[in-house]
DNA sequence: GCTGGCGAGT
């Protein structure tokens, strides 16, 4: 049979499915040019499925397709304006959206019809921040019957909760003619995003009914507002918990630091057999990359590859090379990089620089970014923040002076207050401290408590006591609860030997009970977790074991010319002699303990909460090559590589 | 004559 004799209303539905079914941009294109063959675009409902299923498809290009084929359409109806609405404002330019409803009421104007375009359109306002256009909007619903509609009022709670105009969607949902879940739900989101927990509350319990969204909304507003154990009480109570119950507990978990809770729960949520899904997978990587525990991240990469997962869904990729780069290796993670990298996903991009760059491959971090230039794929403003913080721990102070300005002038990028924050530590690091003050004086926003710990801790490093002295005092004025300021400060003193000035210090901080946070370094032997604390005795079993190889390992390296650094202990110079509390540094102690429980050759990876001292740097450099093993260090800040003798910083971190 | 509004992740 040839297609004219088909009936057209056969051929059309049979075209209809197959734009259904419509996986790329190719297939699109054939079955247009089919419809183009056989008259199709004249059949108005074909040629309206066409436009949707391309414009709401996601696919790259998708909507500049559905816009040219629009435009060659006289008449179009409501739905294809609705379609390109949506579209535009869900995976393209929510302007778009909003050009597509006014064309859309200039020629055609039945309310009924457009109410179904104004959830895109109010969405479209949130997207582009448009506070004044949004209220116009509102404006106009509330002078029609749209205001009735359940769809359109609930959206404009919506527009405000998502602007944070908290106040008004609160008016809203107060006058609006009736207030469904969706409505409740709305509004104690909106609360929850400005923090205001007593009200979320408050409005949780007054609410007529709840499902699970309610309950879900109220996890991870709880998380997101660091009120984990008021999230935590919420999980608990719920009789049904779905995927998104456990992601959002898992993640309040992550967002306030307690990896090994959310690694738990993730375990919990496996063994009662709910299956994850790209994002909970997504969130117990976090946990994971937080924790630095390689074997866990394996196990969550085999599930990824078993359950047939694509490393393009979601933010799989992303989340695998940050857990492989946050573990110490970067190797697996610029495998998990070299196999999405043709992808246009700039996640994956910015995840990647900014794993070279705690590994201070500075080279490395550049050169992916130029690949990404070469492939056309815009930075954002993430993308330059991994790249400046890969210059800065890589000493590349020419190239992190030269892309700053590139930022701006190319790419139309405003530095943000961490974007200066990097070059200040930039700057600070290379020991220009006199620039880093400059930026400082220069720089349109008032800098933060992290910019003037940059100069401090560099500061330190040069014995410049005037320059850190400022800092110091600047950076506790804006946070006095961080106790590492004080220290720093106190380490400068120290240094200089001005000791009546340390003393000053210490007192401060007794006085206004800041606390030195207690260094503690881990390390993972057959998938078991041991865990050092400074100057502590350590589980019982193997702590003298571990101190006499720390005492064994120091005559060693003295041989070999190791001089204990002792302008490395501070403040707590009285309790126990100098020596004898440097060789109660936690990464020590971690360090001895994996010589002593691991085979000769293999490689030794500790994680610290602290940044590593002066002298356990020393120190490990000297064990790497005395006793031939490749050590991984993760500090607070990045990562040291010690082999034969030297570690991949260059001494400069 | 097909359609629309809430919850999780790098």
């Amino acid at each position: 049979m040839t297609a004219s004799s088909v009936p057209v209303s056969t051929l059309a539905n049979e075209t209809i499915s197959k734009l259904k079914r419509c996986k790329s941009m190719k297939e699109f294109h054939q079955i247009h040019a089919h419809m183009i063959k056989t008259n199709l675009v004249n059949h108005t409902l074909t040629i309206s499925k066409l436009i949707a299923f391309c414009s709401l498809s996601a696919l790259p290009n998708s909507l500049s397709y559905a816009s040219s084929v629009f435009r060659r359409i006289e008449n179009p109806n409501y739905f294809i304006f609705y379609t390109l609405t949506k579209g535009s404002c869900d995976y393209g330019d929510p302007l778009d959206s909003i050009s597509y409803y006014v064309d859309m009421v200039s020629c055609l104007n039945e309310l009924d019809k457009i109410a179904f375009s104004f959830p895109s359109v109010l969405k479209a306002c949130s997207k582009l921040r448009a506070f004044k256009e949004g209220k116009q909007f509102f404006g106009q619903i509330l002078k029609t019957q749209l205001w009735f509609d359940p769809f359109v009022s609930n959206s404009v709670v919506r527009m405000f909760v998502e602007l944070g105009e908290i106040e008004f969607a609160r008016g809203v949902f107060d006058k609006m003619p009736e207030r469904d879940l969706i409505s409740w739900n709305s509004m104690i989101t909106g609360y929850l995003r400005v923090g205001e927990v007593e009200l979320a509350s408050q409005l949780f319990e007054e609410m007529p009914e709840r499902d699970l969204v309610s309950f879900n909304t109220m996890i991870d507003g709880y998380g997101k507002c660091g009120r984990c154990e008021l999230a935590e009480e919420i999980f608990r109570m719920m009789n049904e918990k779905d995927v998104v119950s456990w992601t959002s507990m898992i993640s309040a978990y992550v967002i306030n630091h307690h990896s090994s809770k959310a690694l738990n729960l993730f375990r919990e949520m496996l063994s009662l057999g709910v299956k994850p899904d790209v994002p909970a997978i997504v969130s117990v990587l976090a946990a994971i990359a937080d924790l630095g525990f390689v074997e866990e991240g394996k196990w969550v990469h085999d599930y990824i590859s078993s359950n047939k997962i694509s490393l393009n869904s979601g933010f799989i990729a992303s989340a695998l090379i940050d857990m492989y780069s946050k573990c110490g290796y970067i190797e697996n993670a610029y495998d998990v990089f070299r196999r999405v990298s043709h992808g246009q996903k700039i996640g994956d991009w910015n995840s990647m620089i900014s794993g070279l760059a705690i590994h201070g491959l500075g080279q490395e971090a550049l050169e992916v970014f130029l690949e990404m230039e070469r492939m056309n794929i815009k930075p954002d403003e993430i993308t330059f923040l991994g790249l400046f913080s890969a210059f800065s721990h890589g000493g590349l102070v020419d190239e992190g002076q030269f892309y700053f300005e590139i930022m701006q002038e190319k790419y139309n990028i405003a530095p943000k207050l961490q974007h200066y924050g990097c070059l200040i530590d930039l700057l600070a690091r290379a020991g220009n401290l006199v620039d880093a003050l400059k930026v400082i004086q220069h720089m349109p926003i008032e800098a933060d408590v992290l910019a003037w710990k940059a100069i401090l801790s560099a500061s330190v490093k040069l014995g410049n006591v005037m320059i850190g002295e400022k800092a110091a005092l600047r950076a506790i004025e804006l946070n006095p609860n961080d106790s590492s300021s004080y220290v720093m400060l106190s380490n400068i003193y120290a240094k200089a030997g001005k000791w009546d000035d340390v003393a000053k210090v210490r007192l401060m901080m007794k006085q206004r009970g800041v606390r030195k946070i207690p260094g503690c370094s881990l390390i993972v032997i057959d998938r078991k977790v041991h865990q050092f604390l400074v100057a502590k005795e350590m589980d019982a079993g193997y702590g003298s074991n571990v101190h006499s190889k720390i005492e064994e390992l120091v005559s060693r390296l003295k041989l070999e010319g190791y001089e204990p650094d002792l302008s490395q202990v501070l403040l707590d110079v009285e309790q126990v002699g100098k020596g004898s509390l440097l060789n109660l540094h936690s990464e020590k102690m971690a360090l001895a303990f994996g010589l002593i429980n691991t085979s000769n050759g293999a490689p030794i990876h500790i994680i610290k909460n602290l940044r590593i001292c002066c002298d356990c740097h020393a120190f490990i450099k000297l064990v790497s090559s005395v006793y031939n093993r490749k050590i991984v260090v993760r500090d607070q800040n990045r990562f040291h590589h010690f082999q034969n003798g030297s570690c991949s910083c260059r001494d400069y971190w």
